[in-house]
DNA sequence: TGTACATCAGTGAACGCGCGTTCACTGATGTAC
DNA sequence: TGTACATCAGTGAACGCGCGTTCACTGATGTAC
């Protein structure tokens, strides 16, 4: 959990201290460009801040409480993105094309929260890996009990939509990802990128299709 | 590219060196159970091994070196698996079993190794990033080539092969990932992990056989 | 409205510590004759 | 087989440096009367 988080900012004093908390919390993410939480120094993130290493303190317990802050953040915005897909009501290929557009326009606006989730989610940081782990399992109950909604769900067990749901986000942070590495010019180009994840979109779409709950692999 | 690899070792010091040289792998991928690798110590590791930190420049330029060594060790054992679960002949459902079984087997004889490619895949090592990542994608070029010999992939395009490749070696990582934490008691339990696993294998493999190559979304 | 006191974000100096890298070295092992 | 020299993995001391954390402090802002 993370230390101090002014929640009604009245005073001048508060408002000045938010607007502090922001400035390493940004420096933070802008650090993680280049390196993993694991390895940034606490009086690296005060320096580009430009404030004392003692007033770190003031706002977090360690660079770790930092990180678990960030969490809060990144998916709060990648959360958006999947309510907004989700509520999309169309045709079958128009929804792919759109969710595919949906994740890179978010990558291409916020670089820095996608690289830190994909970063951290199995980085060295186990309070962080946790607290991403428990947001992505809540995005795939979401997403569970939209799909439940369809029509193309009728028959299928809650097990198998909880898996339908996990599969989808691990598919979006996943070409979330390959977004920012073409972005970087580090994987294959953003049109590229895009064409895989529209069919991966399309595959997974037919397999839905033609799902039957299978009573020869029992659950656990 | 890693400095210094002895490859016949024929005499005594040769010998010596190359122990020597395991050691400090060992040691890092130890390490690294706990950490990442950008937040590793040269003299941790030499520490660890038990020999002074100046003798670690015999070996490696860097701790980054050290890393992209380790790469294509881990890399190598899940490579190994991969070929196994290439050449299985059998029925659909026992294929996806079996396969399924070998990701689990290999996560319990070899956690360093999946856990060190699923944490710096995506690390803040780059030239790590850039290995792991062209070793995956080798990996995905091969299992589109085993792919491209079954029946059900008459008719399918190079490129939408590679892209089922891909979709398979995606899955096959997270899948040990995801087994590595049962160990560790962070995520569902082994069985669980299984059983998510096989009807997420089920879903592609029902999309697989009833995929058409689709004209009204060409390839970029 | 003015005054006296409390709060607290940020300071700056100090601390002990472990880091990565260099260097001249040692002594066991290997090689040439 | 024996001898003289070359190689080179590993040593140990030294270096300068930046780290995280502590502390008593300052001075602007807030609160009570």
């Amino acid at each position: 959990m993370s230390s101090s988080t002014p929640h009604s900012p009245h005073t001048q004093r508060d408002l000045k201290k938010a607007r502090t908390r922001r400035a390493l919390l940004d420096a933070g993410l802008e650090l993680l460009e280049e390196q993993s939480l694991s390895s940034i120094g606490l009086r690296e993130i005060t320096r580009a801040v430009g404030i004392s290493p003692a007033a770190f303190y003031r706002h977090f317990r360690d660079v770790a409480d930092l990180g678990v802050a960030l969490v809060e953040e990144s998916l709060g915005t990648l959360h958006a993105v999947i309510q907004a897909g989700l509520t999309e009501r169309s045709e079958d290929g128009e929804r792919i094309d759109h969710l595919v557009d949906a994740i890179a326009r978010f990558v291409r606006e916020h670089p820095e929260h996608i690289r830190f989730v994909v970063r951290e989610r199995h980085g060295g940081v186990a309070a962080v890996r946790t607290a991403i782990g428990t947001q992505l399992d809540r995005f795939a109950e979401e997403v569970a009990g939209a799909l439940a909604r369809d029509e193309v769900s009728r028959g299928w067990s809650a097990e198998d939509l909880r898996m339908l749901g996990e599969t989808y986000v691990d598919h979006m942070v996943m070409t979330a990802s390959a977004f920012l590495e073409a972005a970087q010019g580090e994987g294959p180009p953003e049109d590229v990128v895009a064409y895989t994840a529209r069919r991966q979109l399309r595959l997974i779409s037919l397999g839905r299709r033609h799902w039957i709950s299978d009573p020869a692999s029992p659950a656990p």
